[in-house]
DNA sequence: CGTTTCGTGTAACACGTATTTCACAAGGAT
DNA sequence: ATCCTTGTGAAATACGTGTTACACGAAACG
């Protein structure tokens, strides 16, 4: 396990302040934690006591003991299994070279992807107790619409709310205890995400935040965090790992819905004329 | 100039003992700079004055300088924290099973993708003397919303038009040769779906239906044919191919577009108001 | 409303590290 | 052969750095 992956799946037992020294430490990985102490301590506007607090909590004898881990991370990289994959197809092909990298991207997102973290996620979700807004912004909120769309016909009680500052003020006012609000919140965070989540977290709402490995601001009052890469081809982004978190989500929910789920569906078919079954 | 291009430019001038320090140097760059100078020293079987001598000689005023320089380059890498740190893939989970399944499905689906066919489609909806229209089915629509919601960004004059009777009717009433029709329609094929397609070509539109491999019935009436594979982990769909699918017409659009794709998309990140650069 | 616990920063301390100084060899020149 | 010049390492020094101890404040608890 990397010191990127430790800092990401032990998120939850880090006080503020050293949340802000993990999201310093991922903004720059790993350059960041191979600075002296004093530097990381003042880009995360934190003391170095604070620093030190975070790396002995995830396991590390001290300091020199995690950067010396952030080196060996740097010189594996040469040998790294990722280097021999692409031996397939033609090489220089654009569309090849975009598979092979959305493919990468796609492997490197799950990895680090915490199984307990998207199993509490499902867990909310597919509890029919809690009532589900779904949301997100201003790219992402057509993820927020997939997962609304689906989990909709496995369970009542689910909205998707568009990123709109009307929809969301009007969905605050019911929002409570049994509301489980899912935000997504991609690189270039938005302001009006960020601010719909605190208040539905402040109103006592279980907020889950999927987000790309810089961390939203969001993420500090997430009680679930889900986090993809968002890295493309080159000079461009992509939210296919986020997608595919989407629909590993679904299956998550299928999964705990059980028979109930799929008589749901069953049911949705027949009342839906529109379907056709066979091709031709 | 990086480190590593200065210690090879001037290899011509170091001693001995200086070249066995850029040797070790270069062998594990830039991890082995980043060691104490005492370290580094012994891997390279000299003493600590030798390696900051050829510190000195690069220009540096001193070892923590040149790791700074070491640091930066590091930071200066476009790539993301994850995509640089493979580390080793735990077999087994359920969670990297699933994740090598969709991998697998993308990578099939875009060898099996015709360059000839992408690229009609991205001239297509690039070109601005035509109207775009989008639409898609039950669970479908959020991949045309997807693709519509970029392709505004990049160019005007594109529509989403939602999978519901009356707003397709009155999609429909401004088709002419002129439009270009994006229908996505995956297997449980959709009647009203199909009927729009044929509707719209039926008026001269030009048609480009994104399905799956075995083909909606929409698929003789269009004049471009993207298909993915809709298989995913054992016994459920994925539309992650699909996904990706829209993404990388997305980036043939932007190609096409060229600059003033780019400008547009700058002018609509300082109108937006709502962007957060910085995490908190 | 006290009391406790937890989180955090300040300041002193101790350790490790970079740097300097100096001594010693090994060629090359006079 | 003797003197320089050049390359190198050992040891001592001075500095920066990681670490520890402690004190303050805020939130949680009784």
């Amino acid at each position: 396990m990397t010191v990127a992956d430790a800092l990401r799946h032990r998120r939850g037992e880090l006080t503020p302040a050293e949340l802000r020294v993990a999201q310093a430490l991922l903004g720059d990985y790993p350059a960041a934690g191979l600075q002296p102490i004093a530097r990381l301590a003042e880009e995360a506007n934190v003391s170095p006591p604070t620093v030190l607090r975070l790396v002995v909590k995830l396991g590390f004898g001290g300091y020199p003991q995690i950067q010396e881990a952030l080196r060996a991370e740097l010189s594996a990289r040469t040998s790294g299994p990722l280097e021999d994959y692409p031996a397939a197809a033609r090489e220089g092909e654009p569309l090849t070279v975009r598979a092979r990298a959305l493919g990468k991207a796609l492997a490197e997102s799950q990895r680090a992807q915490d199984p307990t973290e998207l199993s509490a996620a499902a867990d909310l979700i597919a509890d029919r107790g809690h009532r589900i807004l779904v949301t997100g912004g201003r790219f992402s909120w057509t993820l927020a619409a997939h997962l609304a769309a689906f989990v909709t016909l496995l369970r009542p009680n689910v909205e998707h709310v568009p990123n709109e500052a009307g929809a969301r003020a009007a969905a605050l006012l019911d929002v409570d205890e049994t509301t489980v609000v899912v935000a997504f919140d991609y690189r270039r965070y938005q302001r009006d995400t960020i601010a719909f989540g605190r208040a539905a977290s402040a109103q006592g709402a279980a907020l889950i935040v999927c987000t790309d490995p810089y961390l939203s601001p969001l993420a500090s009052s997430a009680t679930v965090l889900l986090t993809t890469t968002v890295e493309g081809p080159p000079p461009f982004v992509t939210l296919v790992p986020a997608f595919a978190l989407v629909e590993t989500l679904i299956l998550g929910v299928v999964e705990r819905g059980g028979k109930g789920s799929r008589e749901r569906v069953a049911a949705f078919e027949h009342l839906n004329a529109d379907v056709v079954d066979t091709g031709e």
